[in-house]
DNA sequence: TCCCGGAATTGATATTTATCAACATTATCA
DNA sequence: TGATAATGTTGATAAATATCAATTCCGGGA
């Protein structure tokens, strides 16, 4: 994990999230005088479950993946790539970090100082609504989150996985997954050899072809379905 | 489902949530204008996952249940007890519920016009954070709620309800169950069935001792550590 | 290049959980 | 009050899923 700060300021930043949008210059000032830009190696812990939480980190170049650290297992809450942010509850509650991220490819991130990012929260109401509905939009994701995991058999939890990982995540297809199996596991709540017998199944059934990590989905309209009726 | 305007005014109200802590007499006065208070009886809806959400409720008397309607089955997320409210993300995000909400037990809300909460949201920056700070208590309570479902078995859940159930919704023990073994399974994510058997395992163990809806915990320690250990 | 360790795969088996059906109990209401 | 429906309970069985063990595959160093 190698410190460094940036030679740009956040105002000409290439990869600025859409939710500084609604920052004017001044306060992006305030953002660039207190941040720090860390790089990871595919792999690495960028933050643990339980450890004090004082900033606010936006993804500027790889994939992360934020996970929630149960009894043995782990349970993939999301995955974040750029320009996305992390910023968990703790921050308003306990000053911890209430599930863990590690990079899944080589990435960099901006930290920003908590404290700063709060003052903006109250300074202005329209990044504060900007931030609310973010929030919105993740609680909304976990309801249907939840209702697959609890409530679809493996065939359905997998079929989301990878209708996420096409769409939301790679936003190609057919895709290149840099997650393990394992990970792929940890997303649908399963064993890792569920997983990989589900995949074969689908890839049986012809709705996927499958390469090592390329994975090309066949028939999209099937897998939706199987998504479905669970 | 009766409506009618309450003598009171906001300022007075004896139930008035510490969320509304933060606000002034003015403030308070613009909620009070923008209210009206409904009563429903017990097993009555108090909204549909999917209708539009116009409005921000706040329990003043009974008991309420907030759930995600799933294929067939009912996921209960949370119970609502007086003075808690229920603001759902969607008013932040494409104004529909995301979830259903009833009556367990005969209740009353107040129900303030969603806009007019949003306003003070943007104009109070401490009864926004406390808003905000209110949401992350929920999504961080839902980590562990996650957790439970996917990772612990029946057991293991079934404990996790019943010292909710102890501990947060009713504060006694032993104590008198509103809620119907349903309601109960689909807080546990289990079928009937299943939830009846382990009730009455924990019977059998001494743990509880149950008549009827009266269920007395007998061992807590025993039932916190079926908790923890899944 | 060869070897090693971790990931992926497969099969056999055990465990967990749901479903179905039958019956008992309780609440409701005319 | 008695009939009737809803809720609760139990047992038998089937389905879903995890676990364990044994290979195989693959990439990165010495």
């Amino acid at each position: 994990m190698t410190k460094f700060h940036h030679t740009l300021n956040c105002k000409d930043c290439k990869s600025k999230g859409i939710i500084f949008k609604s920052l004017c210059n001044e306060e992006l000032d305030m953002i660039n005088q207190n941040r720090f830009e860390v790089s990871f190696k595919a792999g690495e812990i960028m933050f643990k479950q339980g450890t004090p939480s004082p900033h606010f980190l936006c993804l500027t170049k790889g994939l992360a993946k934020i996970y929630i650290e149960g009894r043995g297992k782990n349970l993939i809450l999301a995955l974040v790539k750029p320009v996305e942010y992390i910023f968990g509850p703790g921050v308003y509650v306990d000053n911890r970090h209430h599930y863990s991220a590690a990079a899944v490819e080589d990435s960099t991130a901006c930290l920003v100082d908590a404290a700063t990012y709060k003052l903006l929260i109250r300074q202005n109401p329209d990044f504060a609504d900007e931030f609310i509905k973010r929030v919105s939009n993740q609680a909304i994701y976990n309801f249907e989150q939840v209702i697959s995991l609890t409530q679809k058999q493996m065939p359905g939890r997998i079929a989301d996985a990878l209708i996420y990982l096409s769409e939301f995540v790679y936003d190609s297809n057919p895709f290149e997954m840099s997650l393990s199996r394992q990970d792929l596991a940890d997303i649908s709540g399963m064993s890792k050899e569920s997983a990989i017998r589900i995949l074969k199944d689908f890839k049986d059934e012809e709705i996927l072809s499958i390469d090592g990590n390329s994975i090309n989905i066949l028939n999209p309209r099937l897998l939706k379905q199987i998504s479905e009726t669970g």
